[in-house]
DNA sequence: TAGGTAATTTACCGCTAGGTAAATTACCTC
DNA sequence: GAGGTAATTTACCTAGCGGTAAATTACCTA
């Protein structure tokens, strides 16, 4: 019954199954270390494999990387569409939009950072792919933080790609902080996410400046 | 009178100067790319000189690493430490605390990923003098985001820390734009980062959850 | 029982990195 | 000039990675 396992040959798990096995690996890998520190053998280690598989599964290293990168990709833009999509652009929409997040990403937390990765190699596909993804995530965040800017006072452009950045950036956080307690659901972490906007907020009584 | 240059022997740089040629071009490679990711013949390149003369200089790679670390985080702590002493914990310590950490980043602002460093040898002495160092500024910091928390009605403790987090993490980011834009001096980065604040603030009209 | 084929490994190549031992060169002094 | 010494390089070792070609094993079928 048990596979020989030790020995050369087949381990007989059919085709998707194991396809499907890799890239969860290697988006977990992908997301905890980055594309430059994760390395194949820890992926092929991680499925039960050699690395030579991998590659004949899924192609090279970038190759790899881009087919974790699409569903993760669609996932989270369409996630954050449809958050943003509803009511407009309600004064609670941040909060919406980060539950969108934190829900698409559940049980595959990592996965953020496999979308956000900044050690692609510059000039490759990978990397074309993702910018593609998170321009078009910034297009609909745009909205919302301009919104804010022109209602604090500030007509600045880069003050308007800075709050992008930031916003981008708090996200990143917020999930990073999640990964480092795995107890906490969706809903928890958006809960605390308002507590936290609302701890913020007593920051700036009435913000005003030049 | 031009050293010879291309053959070997000596370029006649003496040895104190080196060693400063040599830390400037570590840190800034290491927080470029991160300790995994940099390299040690990219930095002797940049030097003008052979690994390992930078070997000989200043011992292995987490040595340099060490070595690069130790005047930023005394330089970063003590600007936090003196932002955060005068004045006990008024409204805009945070602003004080930002243009704190951006003058002394000037003219080296890529030093702050060497600090925050998330690729170090895990067990390392790096990653524990650079632990050190954050939970050095880490402890300076709680008082505030403790006050913000309490004057929001939250006394989760887990909110607490992901607060904490949270700002650690917002400095890092507009740190990272900084470095996008050359240009911005320490003044203009605390303005801007006054302004965003309120733009923040008008998000929450009035907060109050669970 | 003989193929065929799908699943997988072994063995290898080239490259780059971190690291070390042993030379090499230039200057300073007697 | 002859040493000594400081600054630097050349040459080399080992290990790991990304990647490829060629085996190997197990199952299905005719």
């Amino acid at each position: 019954m048990a596979t020989p396992s030790s020995k050369a040959g087949t381990k007989g798990v059919p085709r998707e199954r194991r396809r499907r096995q890799m890239l969860e690996a290697a988006t977990e890998e992908f997301g905890r270390h980055g594309y430059a520190a994760a390395s194949l053998p820890a992926i092929a280690a991680r499925v039960g494999v050699t690395k030579t598989l991998l590659h004949q599964y899924l192609g090279s290293k970038e190759d790899l990387y881009v087919a974790c990168l699409v569903p993760v990709g669609d996932r989270l833009l369409g996630a954050v569409r449809e958050a943003m999509g509803e009511g407009g652009t309600a004064p609670h929409t941040p909060l919406r939009v980060l539950h969108g997040i934190f829900t698409a990403l559940e049980g595959r937390r990592e996965a953020w950072f496999v979308l956000y990765d900044t050690t692609l190699p510059p000039g490759g596909e990978a990397a074309r792919r993702a910018s593609e993804y998170w321009a078009a995530i910034d297009r609909l965040a745009a909205g919302g933080t301009a919104e804010l800017l022109s209602a604090a006072g500030s007509t600045d452009p880069l003050d308007a790609d800075a709050l992008k950045y930031v916003w981008r950036d708090l996200v990143a956080t917020l999930v990073r902080w999640w990964v480092k307690h795995p107890e906490q659901t969706p809903e928890a972490m958006t809960q605390r996410c308002a507590r936290l906007f609302a701890a913020a907020a007593t920051l700036t009584p009435e913000g005003r400046s030049a």
